[in-house]
Parts: structure tokens; C-alpha cells; sequence
DNA sequence: ATTAATCTTGACCGTTCGGTCAGGTTTATT
DNA sequence: AATAAACCTGACCGAACGGTCAAGATTAAT
């Protein structure tokens, strides 16, 4: 089998992938997140992602053997991304500070990355065909243990009583918005992307209306 | 020309569709609605959706030249609902009844209709190629009107002063979220579809806390 | 009863899809 | 320098796609 990798067993030297590798597997994956961002997972088809990435076609298969295995990869990076914006949330002690500062990282990664946030809007809405799992075990886990964390503050009088899975929602819905319904807002703001300085009271007017919402402030 | 319509003009009576074409073309939509919401625009397949309606392929390009043309129809349909869905907003004299009816609306909507809502989502997504004139003509007007009713709360003093766009995406967003991302929330629920209990403290929630955050309540 | 309009459908078409493969080239190892 | 491993790629394949069409069946109009 041609991509065996065991062969990287053989020498100390070859633990890590060679360069060559490294490099085709990065550029293909960034030509994969653009198509797939803008054609979807049916729409897009390996000869565009070659394309863009600017190799024959038959090079993407050496490196991901199906479009499956390469839809797959892109997803997985897109979910740590997802996971890894929760830092903020748990590293701060007071509800204000936790939430506002994950509203605020969510907000600038739709900003930042909103190819990657439509992949994923993509997949769930088909029903998750393929990371239905990852959702019901990692992310239902990771979900927990936040819900228990806005349960405790809620116990403390520190917000008022509310479901704190239905707020979870409520900050992805309002926050991914801004990257999955990015050309529904440009057509609505004659037809410009939100500029720096609108982003920013979008991000600030999100933040005031959920800890208010919440009876965090005020 | 086979689909000329222009015959429906010679008699009274054909002023109306046959009752034959009425029958088809409903169920032909049915079943694109269903078809376009699972597998989005390029995974839907003129095959599945006269396999869903029960009929020959063949029979579909009768009624509908081409997919396209059968899609921007089911688009139409969503478009329509999508407006008519602010009937409670402009009826309302008060800030609270106003927003309260059209938040509970269009979460209604996304409970009942969630496969218009997919729909919907999709086109956006993927940069809303067939809808963009309707979206920078129709709804921007239809957006302008609400803006200007927001405002006008606003300068009474009625609610705090925001952006009411972004308040706008906000409700969007939330409220579309439990349509758009049922498989999701139903992988965080046990694998169970939010129950009628389930979703009626979620709508209640939703409200709360838009109003609260905004300053129309407490 | 006859004619015209409408509806139905299996068979077919050109195109594009994801994926394969043989054979050549480059890089790494000894 | 020689050998092996890794990488590259044009040409090709069967399957599935949207769409067409001719010919027959059904319905409506006279």
C-alpha cells in the first residue's frame, strides 16, 4: 500500500513527515477549505480543489485518498478550533468576564475564519452525516461541563435562572451568524462587508445584549 | 413551445390551471422542499425528488424545465413566508408586543418549517447566488421600514440606544439557529428532538432575553 | 364522435464526477 | 554510485448527473 506509514517507524530522522509532504498536505487542505466553504461538500469537486491548490488532480489522491478522508480532515481541524475558543470561558472566574470573553473570542474567530464556520454550518445542517458522533460524545461532553459551571453561578445569584444550554445556543446562533450569513449582511449594508469599525459595535452590541439579556449587567 | 401558458387566455374556464397541473406541480414542490433541505442544491438530484413525489424523472422537467428553475420556485415560497412573518411587528404599536410577537413568530416558523429554513440557510451560505437581487432590493427595503420603526423607539427613550440591524441579525440568528441546527442541538439533547416542553421554554427564554437585553424589560 | 391539447414515460445523450494506474521523476539512504 | 523510497501526473474508467425526445395515453373542447 502506497501510503503506508509505517515505514516512518524505520528511522529517527523520519518520525516526522517529510517536508515535501508537509507542505502539499498544508496547500491542499487550505485549496479544500476554500472550495468547500464555497461550494459545499457535494459542490465541490476534487479538480477545483486541485486547481486552487495549484496540482494535478491525481496528486490530491496520493496525499487523501478519497474526497471523503479530505472533507474529513478539514472538519477535525475546524472542530478544535470550535473547542479551543472555550479557553477564555474557563479561565475566568466571574460570569461577566467568561462570557463576555467567549462571545468575544467567537465573534472574532467568525471575523477571522468564516470559511471554516460555513464547513461547519454546512454539515449540520445536512444532519451531521459525518461528525454526528464528535457532537454527541466530545462536544455534548464540553457542553456539559459549561452548563455546570452557569448552573453554579446561577445557584450563587450571580445571573438569574435561566436554561444555560438554551444560552449556549443563543451565543453560537447570534455568533456564527456573522460568518454563515456574511453575504445576507453585505447585501443588507449596500453591498459591503461590515467594515472594522461595524464589526466592532456589532461584537460590542452582542456582548451588552446577552449579559443584560442574562441579568449579568446592569 | 409545450409550456407556452399563453393558452390558459382562450377559455374562462382555463383561466385557472388544470386541476391535473395544480395536483403535480404541489406535489413536485413537496418534494423538492424535502430533497433540497437534506442533501442541499448540488446533493439534491432531479432523480430523488421524482423518487419522493412518486413520479418519472421525465415528468418533473415537464412542470420545471430545469432544477433551477424547480429550486428559485421553492425559494419564492420560503421568500414569502419569510416576510409575511413580521405581520405581528408591524401591527404593534409598543416595542415589547412588537418584537415579543415577531421573536415567537418566527421561532414558530423554525419549529413548524424547519426545512424551508435549511433551505434558506444553504443559499446564503453559499454567497446566495440566485437571491441576491431579491435580497439587496426587497429585503433591504423590508429591513429599512423595521429600522426606522426601531429607531423611532429608540429616540422616545422607549428602548436603549443600539443598532437595530444588529439587533435584527440577532433575532435571525437565534431564532433560525433552532431550525438551522436541529442536528446539533438534538446530538446535545440526547439524541432527542427538542420536546413541545422543551421548546416553548426556549422560545420563552429567547424572548427574555433579546427584550431584557435591550432594555424593554425589568 | 372527432379533434386538439395536455399529460406521461422509457430510452437515450453528452458531460462531469470521484477515483485508478502505469510509468516516469525526484529525493533520501547507504 | 547504486538502490530504494517517495512523489508526480496524463490518460483513462464506470457511474451518475441534468436534460431531451418521440411516441403513446389521457383529458378537454367542439
Amino acid at each position: 500500500m502506497k501510503n503506508d506509514l509505517s515505514k516512518y517507524k524505520k528511522t529517527a530522522k523520519s518520525v516526522r513527515k517529510n517536508q515535501i509532504r508537509i507542505n502539499n498536505e498544508r496547500r491542499i487542505l487550505a485549496a479544500a477549505v476554500k472550495i468547500f466553504a464555497g461550494y459545499g461538500y457535494q459542490g465541490a469537486t476534487m479538480r477545483k480543489i486541485a486547481e486552487e491548490a495549484g496540482l494535478p488532480k491525481a496528486n490530491l489522491h496520493y496525499y487523501f485518498q478519497t474526497k471523503e478522508q479530505l472533507y474529513r480532515q478539514v472538519l477535525d481541524g475546524i472542530f478544535k478550533d470550535w473547542l479551543a475558543a472555550a479557553n477564555t470561558f474557563d479561565e475566568c472566574e466571574e460570569p461577566v468576564e467568561a462570557l463576555r470573553g467567549y462571545i468575544e473570542t467567537k465573534m472574532d474567530l467568525s471575523r477571522k475564519r468564516p470559511l471554516e464556520s460555513r464547513i461547519w454550518a454546512e454539515e449540520i445542517l445536512r444532519g451531521a452525516p459525518l461528525i454526528q458522533d464528535q457532537l454527541e460524545q466530545t462536544l455534548a461532553a464540553w457542553l456539559d461541563t459549561r452548563v455546570k459551571r452557569i448552573t453554579d453561578w446561577i445557584n450563587k445569584g450571580t445571573i438569574q435562572a435561566m436554561n444555560p444550554r438554551i444560552l449556549m445556543y443563543m451565543i453560537w446562533a447570534v455568533t456564527q451568524h456573522f460568518a454563515d450569513f456574511e453575504s445576507q449582511i453585505r447585501a443588507l449594508n449596500q453591498q459591503q462587508n461590515l467594515s472594522d469599525e461595524q464589526f466592532a459595535v456589532a461584537k460590542k452590541q452582542v456582548v451588552q445584549t446577552i449579559l443584560k439579556g442574562i441579568g449579568a449587567l446592569d
